[in-house]
DNA sequence: GATGAATGAGGATTCATTCAT
DNA sequence: CATGAATGAATCCTCATTCAT
C-alpha cells in the first residue's frame, strides 16, 4: 500500500504528479501498442507515442529506454502475461481432448486473438526478420510457451487414447497455422478471404476444432492416407 | 565484341546495350522483389536495389517514379497468370477426393510455394494494408481463385459422399490457412517455429492433409463435437 | 534515533538534517571533481553528480546554476592554498641542488601529484580553455608559484656553482613538463604510454631527476651542443 | 592518371562536379581538424563540419562513415602518414646521437607540433577516455610509433657509447613529456607558462634536447645521483 | 529545502530523391 | 540514357534545465 494512502484521510486521490506517474506506463503502452498494430515497428515513431499518450518526446524513453524495449514491454504487457494463468487453467480441465482443444483455441481468441494484441502477431511477421533481437524475445516469451501448450493439449489426447499417435510437432503446426490465418484475416486487410467476407472467428474455430479433433481421432480410418504418390494413382 | 553486334539479322537478339535496356526493368522487378520479401518495405533501400540490379541508384528512378511506384509495380508483375492451367488439371482427376486434397497441396507447394512467386504473398500478408489498390488486385487474382479451386475439391468430396457436409467455406479456409503458415515459415524466418526448427514442407502437408482428410470423413464420428460450452463441460 | 538529535548543546554536531545540508555543496563539489577529471566537461551528466553525492537531480541545480557555474566552482574550490608551506621548507634544505631538485619533485608527487589535486590540474590542461577567467585564477594560484619555486632550486644549483648558467625559464620548463606528463599517465588513461604499460612515478621521477641534474651540471661538457644546424651536420 | 585528362585536350579544367569530388575529401579533413583542435571531439557537430567545408549535413557522411572515422581519418591525413618519412630520414643519420636527439625533436616541431595537427594530441589527452576506440586508434598509429622512433635514438646512442645506459623507457617519456608540454603550451592556453609568456619552441627544444643529451652523457658523473633519500640526507 | 517527473532543444545518422555531368 | 554526388527532411536518442509537489 502506498504512503500516500497511510498519511492521507482514505478516498482522497493522491497528488495529481504521483497518479500520472503510476497511470504513466499504461498510457505509454497503450499508444504503442495502437500505434505498432497500426503502423508496424520501423513505421512508428517514437515521438507519435508520447503524443499519443499526451506527454513529450523526453518523457516515453524515461520509462522505456529504447523502442525495442517499449516493443518487449507490449509484448509482455499483451501476450506473455497471459500464458501462466493459462498453463494453470489446463492442469485442472477435466473434460475430452477434443473438448480441450476446442476450449484452448476458443479461449486464445477471446483473450487475445479479438484484442489489439493480436497485431503484435501480424507486426513479428511482417517485420520479425529486421529486428533480430525482438524476434528472438517473440520467439522465447510467445512462439514457445504456445506451442508447448498446445503441444501439451495434443499429446494428452494421444496419452489417453483419444488421438492417434500422428507427429506431435506438425499437427500443433495445424493448429497454429489456423489462429495465424485468423490474426491475418483481421489484420492483413481480410486480403485471403473470398469477397471481403469477413470470417466469423468463432464459427471458423468450431469448424476447424472439429475437423482436428476428428482428424486425430481414432476409430475407422479412411484407408490410403499415405499409401503410394496420388498423382500416380488418381491422375490419369 | 560480341556476335550480336555483327550480324543483325531479323531475330537475332538486339546489341547488349539495348538488350539491357529493354531488360532493365524486369531486372529492377525481380531484385526488388527479392529485396522486398526479404526485408519489407520500409527497410530496403532503393540504392540496394540498383546494386542487386547492377545499376546505379539514379536509374532506379529513372524507371520508377518513387519506391512506392517500384514496390506496386513489382507486385503487378509478378501476380499476373497465378492460376494457369490448375482448373482444367483437376477436371479429369480420378482418384479419391482426400487423394485429390493431398495432391492439391502438394502440387501447389511445388509450383508456387516453393518457388519465389510464394514471395508477393508474404508481401501481401506484410504489406497490403498499406497499399489497398494493390491488395485489391490480388484478391481478384490469386484469392477468389485459389479459393474457389480448393472449394470444388471439397465439394467434390462432399457431393461424391467421402466427406462430411460441413461448413465448405469454412473448411477451405482451414487448406488455406496451412499453405499460408508453410509460406510464412519460409519466408519469416520460421519465426513460428519451435526452437527454428526448419519445417519440411512435404512431411508437414501430408500430415494436413491427412488430418484434414480424416476430419472431413464419414465414420465413426466422436459425438459432441459441436455440444455445449466446453468451458462449462470440461472446466472444474 | 542518534545521540545528535537528543542532545543539542552548543558545539555539537549539529543535528543530520542540518549538518547534511552544508555539508551538501562539498560533496556535491567532490563528486563532481571526480567525474570532471575522469570525463571531462561535456561528458559528465549533473544526474550523475547527483548520484555520486548521493542527492536528487534538481538538488545540484539547487546550489549551482548551470553546469558551467559548477565547473567553476569545483575548480575554484580546488585550487586555494595548493602551495602552503613549500617555499618556507625549501629555505632550510642543505644538501646538493641536484638532492634538491629530487626530493622537490618526489615531495611534489607524493603531496599533490598522487593525490585528488592532481585531478585539477588535469582538469585545467583539458577544459582550461574553455574558461579563461577560471585559468587566469589558476595561472595565479598555481602555476606561476610553483614556476617560482623549481625557479627558486635552479637558480640556486647555478649561485652555487653547481649548475651550469643555462636558460633557467626553460629549464624550469623542462622540470613542469615531466611532472604535467606523470599527471597525464595517471588521469589520462596513460594514453601516452607504450603498451598500456603503467609508469612507475617514483621511478620516473628518480630517472627524469637524474638527467635534469647531470644534464645541468658543469664537468665535460660535450662540445657543440647548440653549434650549427644538425640537418646540415648529421644528415647527408 | 584520371581518365579525364586522357580524353580531353591538355590543360582542359576537369568538369566541375569532378574536381570537387576529387577536392571534397581534403576539404572536409581540413574542416574537421580545424574544429576538433577548436572545440574538441565531443563538441564538435558534424553539421559545422559540412558548413565549414561548404557542404550540407549528409555529405560529410558520404564520405566519412561516422564521426569516429572521420577522426581517424583526419589523425591518419595529418600525423601518422608522416612517420614513415621520418623512419627512413633517420636510417640515414650520420652524426653524433645528441645531434640526432635535438633534430628529431626540432623536426617533429616543424613538421607536427607547429602545424595544427598538434591540437589532435591536446584532444586525445582531454577526451581520450570517452572514446576508447579512438584512443587504441591513436595509441597505435602515433604513440607507438613515436615511442619508438625515440626509443630508436636513444638506443644509438647507448649502442655507439655516446650515452648511458639508462632505463630507456623512462628516458623516453621525458623526451615526450617535453614534447607534450609544448604541445599543452600552445593548445592549453598556455596556462603552464609563467606570466603568459609566450614559450619560443625552438629556444625551448634547443634547451632540453641540450639537458637530456647532457644528462644522458657518459663523462664524470656527479656522484650521489641515486644514493640514499635526499628527505634525509638534505633536509634537517 | 528536496525531489524527480517532465520537457524540448540538439546532435548523429539514414535514405529517398534530385540533377549536373 | 545512365550516373553518382549532393541534399535535407526525418528519426532515435540524450541531457541540461524547470517546476509542481
Amino acid at each position: 500500500m502506498p504512503l500516500s494512502q497511510i498519511c492521507c484521510e482514505p478516498g482522497a486521490t493522491p497528488p495529481k504528479r504521483a497518479r500520472r506517474k503510476q497511470a504513466r506506463p499504461g498510457e505509454l503502452l497503450d499508444a504503442a501498442l495502437d500505434l505498432f498494430v497500426e503502423k508496424g515497428f520501423a513505421a512508428t515513431r517514437m515521438e507519435e507515442v508520447a503524443e499519443r499518450a499526451g506527454v513529450s518526446k523526453g518523457t516515453v524513453f524515461l520509462y522505456f529506454p529504447s523502442k525495442e524495449d517499449l516493443f518487449k514491454a507490449v509484448v509482455r504487457h499483451n501476450i506473455s502475461g497471459q500464458f501462466p494463468q493459462w498453463n494453470a487453467e489446463f492442469e485442472s480441465f477435466q473434460g475430452s481432448s477434443a473438448d480441450m482443444l476446442r476450449y484452448c483455441m476458443q479461449t486464445w481468441w477471446d483473450r487475445v486473438g479479438a484484442t489489439k494484441a493480436s497485431g503484435i502477431s501480424k507486426l513479428m511477421i511482417s517485420e520479425g526478420r529486421n529486428f533480430p533481437e525482438i524476434a528472438a524475445f517473440y520467439q522465447l516469451e510467445v512462439v514457445t510457451p504456445g506451442h508447448k501448450l498446445i503441444q501439451r493439449v495434443l499429446q494428452r489426447g494421444i496419452d489417453q487414447g483419444e488421438f492417434r499417435a500422428v507427429d506431435v510437432n506438425q499437427a500443433v503446426y495445424g493448429v497454429i497455422a489456423s489462429m495465424v490465418f485468423l490474426i491475418l484475416s483481421k489484420h492483413s486487410i481480410g486480403m485471403c478471404l473470398k469477397d471481403d467476407m469477413t470470417l466469423d472467428p468463432h464459427a471458423y474455430i468450431a469448424c476447424q476444432a472439429a475437423i482436428f479433433a476428428r482428424g486425430l481421432s481414432l476409430g475407422t480410418s479412411p484407408e490410403g492416407q499415405y499409401a503410394g504418390t496420388p498423382s500416380q494413382a488418381g491422375l490419369q
